[in-house]
DNA sequence: TCTGGGGTCCTGACCCTG
DNA sequence: TCTGCAGGGTCAGGACCC
């Protein structure tokens, strides 16, 4: 999708069409999620922070983010490209890979699927989206990048819309482009890559593997010389489950206490054993991640005996990691994450577990009312402060703090 | 100038076990 | 009983993606 949430923003809010938008956190400690077309002619991108936005853009309308109805416009596009082919493996609310070699009789070839696909969002979901055409999953997005509209001189220009690279034509696509466009190149392995004097696709797929696993690492060599080959053979997977699910903020305010860190431990804790069961899932190690005043970044984790899906269980974890760490320095962000996931039927019965009245029954209650009455309903009884309850959720402001005086 | 949040994958160090 | 080794699991950090 083309400025997926900010074309979101702009179909519910007419008044903001044509308008540079921003969604994002406005702030100090904000950052960008998405800009549309209008706000990118100003050199505003994603993951740049707001501060700096909102200088080369004074007019630009911040709009905090809506996870919560992303996703469902998420799910309207997905089903949408489920009328094609039932090979669709999504790789974000925005993208997606579609296999359609066996749709082809039904839907005719790959170019005639992509325009369809691309008139259906329009006509259905009035969004733009652009499509990319090639023998593998790689190449295909490369070739949807190459679709997309583009800054010119004059402001934002319609792109291709859909953009096909025969596999005769693959290395022609592939060789011209600048390094960095290979997925996987990030920053770092861009530097150490320009030590290499390589610039271009073309240069690596010439480098010996040698010199490449020798500076990049085994894995990372290896594969990005056999997709600067224009070799990518990984098949379009349906339905990946989640391999872990966690949660983090980043505060207003520094925190150099651990009693107040502790608080916002069990409302990130709690949240994430909230969605461990709406997932149907528990998980068997708890990571803390915390990021202190000048940005350096700690993770403590430990594995359980047992899988967890409770939110004493994922915080009592949580806490001893937490206590071990000395917040004096200033933390800015902490998060809570659970991983090495199984389905929560698989859960091993531990002693705790044959006393009555068990957890289990208490997170069903809870889960219930929530399901009722809204995820502020109800909440563990440390966070009841004066101030009220305020638990963590899924489709809160999710691009930074909105309040620099709110804690 | 200041760097979010939700993820995945890889690497290296370390420990335990057979 | 001690030592060396290999393999697997855990832990921590880093890089990358959207």
């Amino acid at each position: 999708m083309d400025a997926f949430y900010a074309s979101v923003e702009q179909r519910r809010r007419p008044e903001l069409r044509g308008r540079p938008v921003i969604v994002g956190a406005p702030g100090a400690r904000g950052v960008v999620a998405a800009a549309s077309y209008e706000a990118r002619v100003f050199g505003i991108h994603s993951a740049m922070p707001s501060a700096r936005a909102q200088r080369l853009c004074p007019h630009a309308v911040f709009v905090p983010g809506d996870h919560d109805h992303y996703a469902e416009v998420s799910g309207h596009l997905m089903t949408i490209f489920a009328c094609f082919t039932p090979l669709v493996e999504a790789i974000s609310l925005d993208e997606a890979f579609l296999d359609v070699t066996g749709s082809r009789r039904l839907h005719g070839d790959g170019p005639t699927i992509g325009a369809a696909i691309r008139a259906a969002v329009l006509e259905q979901e009035r969004l733009v989206c652009s499509v990319g055409v090639a023998p593998s999953k790689f190449i295909a997005k490369l070739a949807s990048e190459a679709a997309k509209p583009r800054i010119g001189p004059r402001g934002p220009e319609a792109g291709l819309g859909v953009k096909v690279v025969e596999q005769a034509d693959v290395l022609a696509f592939l060789h011209p482009l600048p390094v960095q466009a290979l997925w996987g190149v990030g920053p770092k392995t861009l530097e150490k890559l320009h030590r290499l004097g390589v610039e271009t696709v073309a240069e690596l797929a010439t480098l010996d593997e040698r010199s490449a696993t020798a500076a990049l690492g085994a894995a990372s060599g290896t594969h990005l010389l056999r997709l600067a080959a224009g070799l990518d053979d990984r098949e379009v997977v349906p339905q990946q489950r989640a391999k872990s699910i966690g949660h983090e903020e980043t505060f207003a305010r520094d925190h150099h206490e651990l009693v107040s860190l502790q608080h916002e431990l069990v409302r990130l804790g709690d949240a994430v054993a909230a969605r461990l069961r709406g997932a149907g899932m528990a998980g068997r190690t708890v990571t803390i991640k915390v990021r202190f005043h000048d940005f350096r970044t700690i993770t403590r984790s430990v594995t359980l005996a047992s899988a967890v899906d409770t939110g004493p269980d994922v915080v009592r974890a949580a806490r001893d990691l937490l206590d071990r760490i000395d917040p004096s320095p200033g933390v800015r962000l902490l998060g809570v994450h659970v991983s090495q996931l199984a389905d929560d039927r698989a859960r091993q019965l531990t002693l705790d577990d044959v006393d009555a009245p068990s957890w289990d029954d208490a997170t069903g209650a809870i889960d219930a009312i929530r399901a009722r009455y809204g995820a502020d309903a109800i909440g563990p009884a440390s966070l009841a402060e004066a101030t009220g309850i305020r638990l963590k959720r899924r489709g809160d402001q999710q691009w930074g703090p909105t309040d620099l005086t709110s804690r």
